[in-house]
DNA sequence: CATCAAATAGACAAGTCTGTCTATTTAGGT
DNA sequence: ACCTAAATAGACAGACTTGTCTATTTGATG
């Protein structure tokens, strides 16, 4: 059985998650949050101290579950270079779930990136995490070495953080998609 | 000489650019805005009906300088594939000047643009207009050809976007200047 | 110099925000 | 069944928000 405590943090929690995604951490009210996660006001500040403890633990968690789900899809597939090609798609796909908001660190980046150290320092952990995947996918990948495999990496992560921002611009996973297909010809 | 209006409202724009972009829009009161413009309060509602409309002028505003800018930068080199390359040296120099605030567009996209119709439009525009003088440029560069003129579009826009992004997240124009390599062994 | 639109300072309204506090109810462990 | 820690509803403070309004002063033009 699950304490009492874990229940409420995990409703704030799911809920600022959706409510900073969608709308955006200036955009969203505590009083907002406690309706919609359907508790008290007190419960909340007994949980995080401020608003800004809330936002870096948005992050943190948006941190995990973000690759959790990455490295489900990814294990989905069994070739190195499937699984580089796996990303954009999952990508893709999310993108189109969450209705194109776009990557949710630099949108608390833009939003908070410079309120609190944690928070950016979470957001540049995401990232480098980000690159790292996709380095040792590109090291064990056999590509045909167009690029030398430091320059692959910075490529598919560069081409994958503009397409996912590009993605939140137009409303349209087509970036995310051209650009797994042009990093499928320099494999 | 210049009407006063158009003085007043330089000023407005002026520190609306700064401040919105340093800070974000959310952060920004419209109080600090006439303060740091030092106008008086009534002006900027005499030039401005709502916050959202200086938003938009802003917006308006930051992509009319935004190509001056780059088109000046591009213009020094003749060579177009010299251009393209110009290009990632233009922007890491502004993040840098910039002290790497990232993309003003992608800031106020993840911000607000979905609070009004007006601003959506505008940072599309923008983005496509990014994305026409790096097409322009690829048809007249003669590359090496180991991609289509569509794709070579594509893979340096996106790059690109996601450099700038990284410059924000990372504060150094460290990617932008490694994109740039990447992309001029590709031409 | 007179005129008249435009800029000024700043009070004000009405609402929102974060965060605190009190008093009450709930629910799990012994 | 009791005891205790936690969750509840909701009032409240104090600061901040956008936007309006009044009364005054400025400054360019005929």
């Amino acid at each position: 059985m699950k304490p009492r405590g874990q229940i409420v943090t995990d409703k704030i929690l799911d809920t600022a998650e959706r409510l900073f995604y969608a709308q955006g951490y200036c955009n969203t009210g505590i009083n907002q949050v406690i309706e919609e996660a359907d508790i008290a006001k007190a419960s909340l500040y007994k949980h995080f101290e401020t608003k800004t403890d809330l936002l870096v633990a948005y992050v943190q968690r948006t941190h995990e579950r973000w690759f959790e789900r990455l490295e489900t899809a990814i294990n989905k597939v069994t070739d190195p270079k499937g699984k580089l090609l796996a990303i954009f798609d999952h990508h893709a796909e999310r993108q189109k779930v969450r209705e194109f908001g776009g990557c949710p660190f630099i949108k608390a980046n833009d939003e908070a990136g410079m309120s609190d150290p944690r928070v950016l320092e979470e957001i540049q952990e995401a990232k480098l995490h980000s690159k790292d995947i996709i380095k040792k996918l590109v090291a064990q990948s056999g590509h045909k070495k167009l690029l030398t495999d430091q320059d692959l990496t910075e490529l598919i992560f560069l081409s994958l953080e503009g397409s996912i921002t590009s993605a939140s611009v137009f409303k349209t996973s087509a970036d995310i998609l051209a650009a797994k297909k042009i990093i499928q010809k320099l494999l």
